[in-house]
DNA sequence: CGTCACCTTGACGAGTCTCAAGTTGTGTGG
DNA sequence: CCACACAACTTGAGACTCGTCAAGGTGACG
């Protein structure tokens, strides 16, 4: 996909009329950078300075890597989302691709300059950020105050809103990442993760009819196993 | 404080110029409310909208309760503060006062439809949000992959941002929430909090004259201890 | 059919939570 | 100014969850 065909993407997904969006796309072209980036990879945007991805196709992982080797996987990112990747903070984040994928990168000043006179798409993309933040909480509060199971069982929900239903009804959940990323997430470790969808398994709240593939049998179960913090009871 | 000099307060900290600022208030009046809150309490806001909330004075943290009691506190506020205040999610969130406080409250929606014509006021507020998420996701690198020892040392620097330096040179941190409210933070309970505490102190990297004051004596010993997955080597 | 990466399962131990007791500090009333 | 009550904090001992290490299983691909 070459890099005006990513940034009509980006200009529909963001919410631009059929009639702004090819000027839409002009002004942002110069500062538009689109990368094919490959499993595992990690491309390298404008050092030292605050840059937002759009994904364009795929999934990508935002992770803060420490240098023992620990990795805290900050986000998953879909086709469609936009990741907010800061420039300076205590730690460093990298955006890396799980399979192949395609992101377009602006640097984030340059950006907000291009669309000033554009309200209604800042204003798409302030309610991308604040998707992110929201989601980024969300977790936060599984990694603070939550059990491993706890984690697992709410993490397979989140990941069920890109799920399909299937045709006996169970909703069926691709998840791409492998464990290790799905470990890094949720600060647990792979054995942790491995024994608690074991345990869902033997509990008859799930299928996983293969490793990458999860059929949530009883999502009301996983829910009640989740714990979450809503307005319940 | 009053409305008036709530809105003035905000208008100053967003950045707005001397000319324009009047005319800012006035867009935004109709839409903002005041809330004086004392110690522990919360106040409602309007349910089920996404609320901007701007710290005019005291502290105040952002909370997610469990109905089992479990806490987590995803933030704390100093004065001057944007807290986005999410509607829905799957944990219920509510802005708690740490000793008196003022808070400055906008309807989401409304905020943005009041100031659509004033990009530099949008981008302000983009700034503060995106502040936010680069603390949430600091701290949740915190909560997923950080021993007891290595939060307590990151959110001792992390708080160290509002000190002042003392006369002897070190860095003097006024807590002003409690070791709960830490405890809720760091997602550990306040036995451990209390312990940490002491284990630094006898190792000489802090002192504490008194409960709510910590003083830095050894920064780059407490940011070693923290083990910030910077650019270190 | 062999190799390899990835996942699963088991046994054990470290780190943190829980429970319980003690200490410090703060405000209140005499 | 002192005595007391109470909340917040500190410290200690034992329990439990989850991490670590090690061995085995499973599926993909040549």
């Amino acid at each position: 996909m070459d890099l005006t065909t990513g940034l009509a993407c980006f200009a529909e997904a963001i919410g631009a009329g059929e009639s702004e969006r090819q000027c839409l796309i002009e002004a942002l072209r110069p500062h538009a950078r689109i990368h094919r980036v490959a499993d595992g990879l990690e491309p390298k945007f404008d050092q030292g300075r605050a840059t937002l991805v759009y994904v364009v196709s795929g999934h990508a992982k935002l992770v803060a890597r420490s240098p023992d080797g620990r990795a805290q996987v900050v986000a998953f990112h879909f086709k469609g989302d936009v990741v907010e990747v800061p420039s300076r903070a205590d730690h460093n984040y990298s955006v890396c691709a799980i399979g192949t994928c395609e992101l377009l990168a602006f640097a984030h000043a340059e950006l907000l300059g291009a669309v000033r006179g554009n309200p209604a798409f800042l204003e798409a993309v302030f309610g991308s950020v604040i998707d992110g933040l929201v989601r980024c909480r969300e977790n936060a509060i599984n990694l603070g105050r939550k059990s491993a199971s706890e984690r697992v069982a709410g993490f397979l929900l989140t990941m069920a809103r890109h799920g399909k239903r299937g045709q006996d009804g169970a909703l069926v959940v691709e998840l791409p990442m492998s464990r290790r990323d799905v470990s890094d997430c949720l600060g647990l470790t792979i054995e942790t993760i491995s024994r608690q969808i074991s345990d869902l398994r033997k509990q008859g709240l799930i299928a996983t009819p293969s490793r990458a593939r999860v059929e949530l049998l009883d999502a009301d179960g996983l829910r009640e196993r989740a714990n979450h913090f809503a307005s319940a009871k």
